[in-house]
DNA sequence: TGCTTGACATAAT
DNA sequence: CATTATGCCAAGC
């Protein structure tokens, strides 16, 4: 496999927990690609949507849903991440301060949430 | 082999 | 806060 970066970026996408948002600079770095953001957004462009990859789940540094050559496919990707339980701001963004993934399993050793 | 493009990110205006 | 400009690096042709 030539692309090795991108198998990479497949598998972290495929880490991230329903009902959070990672965005494309975090996933490539959890990835050990940082610096890669595009790459991550051309990889999952790569997938079409016949994977089993929560690729609805990466949004941009700016908690929106990226311009793609649909836009329905902007409309299906915030519908799912509504589904999840997501909240959208007026402007149509995600509140990244409170569901962006946290790749930590390690508690704040001082009341959680 | 080399140029162009791109589901981005960050800084500046 | 929105828009514009620049940087980054691999995939595609």
């Amino acid at each position: 496999m030539a692309s090795e970066i991108r198998t990479r970026i497949y598998d972290v996408v495929a880490r991230i927990p329903r009902g959070r948002v990672a965005t494309y600079g975090q996933i490539a770095e959890l990835a050990g690609v940082g610096g890669h953001a595009r790459q991550v957004g051309y990889a999952l462009h790569a997938l079409g949507g016949d994977s089993p990859l929560p690729w609805h789940r990466v949004v941009n540094a700016a908690g929106q849903v990226s311009r793609r050559d649909d836009p329905a496919d902007e409309v299906f990707q915030r519908a799912l991440l509504k589904a999840e339980g997501l909240r959208f701001s007026a402007a149509g963004r995600l509140d990244l301060g409170a569901v962006r993934w946290k790749p930590r399993s390690g508690r704040p050793h001082s009341s959680g949430a």
